[in-house]
RNA sequence: GGGGGUGUAGCUCAGUCGGUUAGAGCGCUGGCCUGUCACGCCAGAGGCCGCGGGUUCGAGUCCCGUCACUCCCGCCA
């Protein structure tokens, strides 16, 4: 798979053409670039500018692999020639400008490898634009260097074949998404940078002000308000590549600090008006970027099914594995452990392990389990017609038919359990199921399939202060409207609330939004908040829905993670041009980094820093 | 905030049970080579084995602490 610079079809089109090679005329730097020169060429004097890739020095004769960002060309020279010396000399990386007779090549020295393989450049005149030290990463190697060196030279980490053809599949992905949009009339436009801090969600990151003496902006963690006020603004379909900033701390698929997502909004839509919008948009995508399948349309899963079948809000449907509800097999049961959690309102989850029966296996998964965190993880192996292991023995002929009936396993395979409060044991099968789904390597290849997770929760319940909140967004609109809201248990209530994911990723978050007034109020009450609350915190939005506000809604979806699937890496610094590291540091630029005591001064901030960091 | 992994040459890594002078590939320096394309061959320079402490006759190797990078949990409406 050693393509050749420039050929990936991610890596772009051709620059336009250069000015045409004449002696007198001749460009400063290029009349061509390196992934121009063909046959056709022979004969032709031209000049090529890029880096060093690689050198092959026999002594009397030398070749040098030219790199530029659209291919490699070959430049040769021997002994007679006068810039042999200096071309032997020029160290790897350095910038050099090359004038020379494109030759053809005899048919045994063809490069197949290079589509301009079949020419080659002897050299004239060799410039060194600019010389390169020693490089503290191998540019022209297939190898990644340290997390460290890479991010502190990221310049030259972004030219590797390999990093640099990921950034223009962004750039490419980010140009088909424009385009289609705005194909579906959606128009774009920017929101502030600079805006208010709100209450709710993620921790915000805070900019001081100067002309007001102790108040902050906030970087918007999304343009959510300002999405919403564009559609009371009567402007119908909105869209932005818009960057977010959150104050979390990082994962793989997590940027720490900032992040774009492709956000929508649209006025006068329901739920599935927002789903034909954003399908074609993502399946277009996820087509012509990728050899991979994208089935669609793409199913709709209520969050409670996918919570059950999957455990897991953003399930992995690759993966041939569904969870079954076995908790009533167990009420009253003689297998005590589970009996007891049934009882105690708990729930007893069976994930099918296919293939898994034997108790080597069956233990390793339950180490595995106690690795998560979890008690453990049941099992039940089935071998010669009858259930085998401590669960079996203990359970009706009758439970274990219904087990097998709900599973689908026979003979040769198992059954993992998961037990305990719902949601945990949800969480736990769900992983149970992933890490089958790898260690079986079942986990279906070559495919992209998305899905909505639909009709999640408008309110949980925090475990820990027992009091009951916003599970998403509090814009949302709770199904049933007010109505809803007046009579319903505020645990039962669903909102207009979904989620796009792929391959277990998720992708996005969106709903149809609460643009009632009097609904605002209530759903904020039912949470514990006073319209005093909203009138202060959501000014601006809930006074403008007093205005005379369309119905709306719209969502965002992830536009790193979606280069990141497309691009087939498992971790977003690979598709971000000068990400930070896992602790929100850009060692390249050096931030953050302290300011002048003038600076602070200006800003009326004193520091008032913890004691380990102060000295 | 918590847990796991990693840290040895400019880069990627090996280093056995704790035992002599710490190795390899790439890169770098010098030499040889006129058809290579991951060119080949010879020689050389380059090491606070992350840092600090401990155990030991002896530590890259074992123990404790610490720092850095990373993955995960918490967190991320």
């Amino acid at each position: 798979m050693a393509a050749p610079r420039g050929v990936a079809a991610s890596r772009g089109r051709r620059a336009r053409p250069p000015p045409r090679s004449s002696d007198r005329t001749m460009h400063r730097y290029r009349t061509h670039t390196c992934s121009d020169l063909r046959q056709s060429h022979v004969g032709e004097t031209v000049r090529i500018s890029g880096w060093i890739h690689r050198r092959r020095d026999h002594g009397q004769l030398v070749f040098i692999d030219l790199r530029d960002h659209y291919g490699i060309t070959q430049c040769v020279t021997d002994v007679e020639d006068p810039a042999f010396q200096e071309v032997e000399k020029v160290r790897l990386e350095s910038v050099v400008c090359i004038t020379g007779r494109v030759v053809k090549r005899s048919d045994e020295t063809i490069n197949p490898k290079l589509p301009t393989g079949e020419v080659e450049v002897r050299i004239d005149s060799f410039e060194v634009l600019s010389a390169a030290e020693q490089v503290p990463l191998q540019v022209n190697s297939e190898e990644d260097a340290g997390e460290e060196t890479r991010l502190r030279y990221r310049y030259l980490d972004l030219r590797r074949e390999k990093v640099h053809r990921n950034i223009m599949l962004r750039s490419a992905i980010i140009a088909s998404i424009r385009r289609r949009m705005i194909e579906q009339g959606f128009f774009e436009f920017q929101t502030p940078i600079l805006t208010a801090s709100s209450p709710e969600g993620a921790r915000d990151f805070l900019v001081p002000s100067r002309l007001h003496p102790g108040k902050f902006y906030a970087l918007p963690q999304a343009p959510q308000q300002f999405k919403q006020l564009i559609m009371v603004s009567g402007f119908d379909r909105y869209f932005q590549i818009a960057p977010c900033f959150r104050d979390e701390d990082s994962r793989a698929d997590r940027s720490p600090g900032e992040f774009y997502q492709l956000d929508l909004e649209m006025s006068f839509v329901e739920q599935e008006d927002v789903f034909a919008a954003v399908e074609p948009v993502l399946a277009g995508v996820f087509k012509e970027f990728s050899e991979w399948q994208v089935p669609g349309p793409f199913p709709r899963i209520p969050y409670r099914e996918a919570m059950l079948k999957y455990g897991s809000d953003k399930p992995d449907l690759r993966i041939p594995i569904e969870i079954a509800d076995v908790s009533r097999l167990f009420e009253g049961s003689d297998f005590a452990i589970f009996a007891k959690i049934v009882a105690g309102g708990g729930v007893v989850r069976a994930i099918p392990g296919p293939k898994c029966g034997s108790r080597a296996i069956c233990d390793r998964m339950n180490s595995w389990a106690q690795g998560q965190g979890a008690p453990g993880l049941g099992y039940m192996i089935f071998a010669e017609g009858e259930a085998r292991g401590p669960i079996a023995s203990r359970l009706p002929a009758e439970a274990i038919a219904a087990i097998k009936q709900a599973t689908g396993m026979g003979d040769g395979d198992a059954v993992f359990f998961s037990a305990g409060k719902e949601l945990e044991a949800a969480k736990l099968a769900g992983q149970a199921r992933i890490k089958l789904g790898h260690d079986l390597d079942i986990v279906e290849k070559d495919v992209y399939r998305l899905c909505w997770i639909v009709d999640f929760p408008m309110y949980e319940l925090d475990e820990k202060t027992g009091k009951i909140e916003f599970s998403h967004n509090p814009f949302s609109m709770p199904q049933g409207g007010l109505e809803a809201l007046e009579s319903m248990d505020p645990l039962d209530i669903l909102a207009f609330q979904y989620d796009v994911v792929c391959n277990g990723v998720e992708l996005s978050s969106g709903a149809i939004r609460n643009h009632r007034p009097d609904i605002m109020y209530k759903a904020f009450a039912v949470a514990g908040y006073g319209p005093e609350v909203v009138d202060d915190k959501f000014a601006g939005m809930i006074n403008a829905f007093k205005f005379g506000a369309p119905p709306h809604g719209g969502i965002a979806p992830g536009i790193d993670r979606i280069v990141m699937l497309l691009a087939d890496v498992q971790n977003l610094r690979e598709v971000i041009l000068f990400p930070m590291n896992q602790r929100a540091e850009d060692l390249m630029m050096n931030a953050p980094n302290e300011v002048r005591p003038e600076q602070l001064r200006e800003l009326h901030i004193k520091l008032a820093l913890p004691p380990k960091a102060a000295g």
